[in-house]
DNA sequence: TCAGTAATTATGCAAGTGTATAATTAGAGC
DNA sequence: GCTCTAATTATACACTTGCATAATTACTGA
């Protein structure tokens, strides 16, 4: 028989869940979750519709799996950025980095706008999106009570919290802002915005 | 015949319009623009879904209308704000008031993220959005060189331009953050960042 | 080399999608 | 009141959607 079935290649679950998920992330981003149908992923991914629930019990969990996998992506990125140096160093560091591609990402953050509604009303998803703003704001607010306790100042923990959290604010709506208009500004302009507004709630130069 | 045809009121065609783009407002918010349908869009408007092809001749129309709608909502709500005053009293109001509720909306930040995609690839869409994001730097570049003149302050017009980039991507970029994590701020503490930060790009305090 | 197995493809289905068109009926004008 | 028009509803259609299941085929291991 002349079928033309489809040739295929065995891969490794691991391998298949990972395409599988890049696929979606792609789609997430172009064309929100809806828009990322199962038979667009599996196209994308070079397979056919059915492999997806084979390694996924619905199109939903591989769609959180792969919001999962961005996050965690996007924790591990910033991470990498300033281990050493004196506090104030790695904190200028974390604002600049956070504030200058790849980290500044179109796709992220269309990513970022595509999974919202999702990430307010599914309560897993929910739960994702909540550790990593944790993490964030943890890290950043460590990364300020080291430069703090370095310049000799002092700050309750309730200040400090605050100025994490304000920082924070900052630092990620400009991240969006980067994101969303790719063209607004010059290359490290939206890091050293980030870094004046950042030193000025904190009360000393980061510049 | 016991036809249990709906009753129906006529309306203006202004109000059904009006009508059918808040239900469409409110489903994108809800659900992104892919799962606002005309059936769900319809029956929030209190109509079936037929007329939405009489005011619109397509989904896509009367999407792009309820996105310059929102568009439009959105600059009234801020060209409201301080009209007197000293020209570092409208800048303080403009950013107090760009980062208080009403104006800080989880559902407009919904819109926004929502749209996004479209405005990023229609052209229409994307016009708008230009036109939109101009009118917003423009207006508060304005308010910035006032305030530079009346504080005796000089600055080039490209210096100008950077500024009112850099003070509206801090403002745009904390909206999002208020609007996407309503608990995360006290109130008023999302306008105290903003002035501070605000405050800190342009050199002189706003608080 | 040759099963056996599970990874992969193919097909089918019911529900939902936007759009087109026909059928009704509310309300304005006389 | 009566007519007539257009605002509104109802129905139909082709297509897409997620999911289920059956049919194949690439690879493992003996």
């Amino acid at each position: 028989m002349t079928d033309d079935r489809r040739k295929f290649r065995r891969e490794s679950a691991e391998a298949r869940k990972d395409a599988l998920i890049l696929a979606a992330l792609d789609l997430v981003a172009e064309q929100g979750v809806r828009g990322a149908t199962v038979r667009g992923i599996a196209e994308r991914a070079n397979v056919t519709q059915g492999l997806i629930r084979h390694y996924f019990s619905s199109k939903e969990e591989l769609i959180s799996a792969a919001y999962e996998y961005h996050m965690k992506a996007m924790t591990d990125q910033t991470a990498a950025s300033a281990k050493d140096g004196s506090a104030r160093d790695r904190l200028k560091g974390f604002v600049t980095a956070s504030l200058t591609p790849p980290v500044v990402d179109p796709r992220a953050v269309a990513l970022w706008a595509g999974f919202l509604n999702k990430t307010q009303q599914d309560p897993g998803m929910r739960e994702i999106h909540r550790r990593t703003y944790a993490y964030f704001r943890d890290h950043l607010e460590a990364l300020i009570a080291a430069a703090y306790a370095d310049a000799g100042l002092s700050a309750s923990p309730a200040r400090l919290r605050h100025l994490g959290t304000a920082a924070n604010a900052v630092i990620d709506g400009l991240w969006l802002e980067g994101g969303a208009l790719p063209d607004a500004f010059e290359d490290g302009e939206l890091a050293q915005i980030g870094l004046e507004a950042v030193g000025a709630i904190l009360g000393f130069s980061l510049e």
